[in-house]
DNA sequence: CGGGCGATTGAATTACATCAAATTTCGTGG
DNA sequence: CCACGAAATTTGATGTAATTCAATCGCCCG
């Protein structure tokens, strides 16, 4: 995972409190400054020692590992409204890194962990296992899926997570979706272009996907 | 996933008080009845309502989803000591089974959520994250690593949580490791039979591994 | 209007799956 | 204690989905 020629980082402080709505029930305040990350710079890095959480204003960040060879999983992407970097240990089982443009609330750890009552930790817990039903699923697709219904559950899920768009904006690049999906590069390209032929979907340039048969792509996530 | 032959369900009902030592810190105590299963047995299935928590006493569990055409995933193993089980929505995500003979420590969800101060709810919380830790690993092992390398990191991991035996006993058969480690029956023996070969390992009977080379071992995990 | 990087496409290779026996293990009953 | 039989595992032959290697294409930014 290569250096990237770095732009002009765009590091805002402003001093935020934001409200996140976690889906349905509850509602998360942070109180923090902003920062804001061009695309593939460092959040944290794995092992590094846990001092913040973060909560995602705009753009996506990719958490992942690495092995000692240099192949990385990305384990999860993390959009508008979700937290992360969340440790019960002192430091980072993961590395972090914006993915495009990100603008990112960066808070305290210890403003978070202590607020008397149980409130906070409850929210952190319901957290905790969203983000463990997501590792579940993604354990069986990497496990049990094909490639074409990794992608399919891919795009699938993204959509699902932006309420549904009929037309879709993909904040990472294919080598992104491939180490995310256990993939190289080139299978998730030739995919791509199946479901185009196929007609399931339709690129808009390379970021801009189209799902023109939606039904029929969650079918193919067997 | 087999219907199998179930020898009499030695259903034993005896109030219980246990102490689970969570790793270092913290001591889960936990109330309630235990109950005997026999090898293949349900615990409960995915989507059932979850009134229950479980935590094991003896023998081994499997948590698992299944796609709608039979292809199956485990997610985890659960040991001696493990709790499992718990969830924050109304019912499991996944379904559970006993792999061997197993003995459960079976509490009412209600006893376990509310105790006044958030004592329980932060225990909670380490537990959900130390699952999501080992689901990240689980990830990163299904996305990019080898039929050989998944083997020896199985067995390596097992070794851990087992506190590093030279010779460890495997509560399941070679078709649980396979649908743990997304590959078939016959890789997985195959792979054994070539780590008896090389040495790293030798067999007795088809459930004793003993670490002939445990370093050659964990050095194979990448 | 180039130029460069990301993406696509093609050909050859391979790791793992699939299909099909043969063999071993281990519980059971004689 | 030993023989039997079913089930689990191993082994072998073959097939294939996905990877690897290698160009080429085309989007997007300056």
């Amino acid at each position: 995972m290569p250096a990237r020629s770095i732009k002009s980082p765009p590091t805002i402080k402003t001093p935020v409190v934001i409200d996140h709505s976690s889906p349905e029930i509850d509602r998360l305040r942070l109180v923090g400054m902003t920062r804001g990350y061009v695309g593939g710079q460092e959040v944290f890095g794995e092992g590094e020692r846990a001092n913040n959480v973060y909560s995602v204003i705009s753009g996506a960040v990719r958490s992942f590992r690495v092995l000692a060879d240099g192949r990385r999983q990305i384990l999860d992407f993390y959009l508008p409204g979700d937290m992360f970097g969340v440790e019960i240990g002192p430091d980072h089982g993961a590395g972090a890194e914006s993915v495009d443009d990100v603008v990112l609330l960066v808070a305290r750890r210890l403003l978070v962990a202590d607020d008397g009552d149980g409130a906070m930790t409850r929210r952190l817990l319901r957290l905790a296992k969203d983000d463990l039903r997501r590792s579940h699923d993604h354990v069986l697709t990497l496990g049990r899926r094909t490639a074409c219904e990794r992608v399919a559950s891919f795009l699938n899920d993204l959509a699902a997570r932006l309420e549904r768009p009929r037309s879709l904006d993909l904040p990472m690049g294919r080598q992104d979706i491939a180490d995310y999906l256990g993939l190289t590069i080139e299978t998730v390209s030739r995919t791509f272009t199946r479901f185009q032929t196929i007609g399931l979907i339709q690129m808009h340039g390379r970021r801009t996907v189209e799902l023109s048969r939606p039904n029929a792509l969650s079918a193919l996530c067997a």
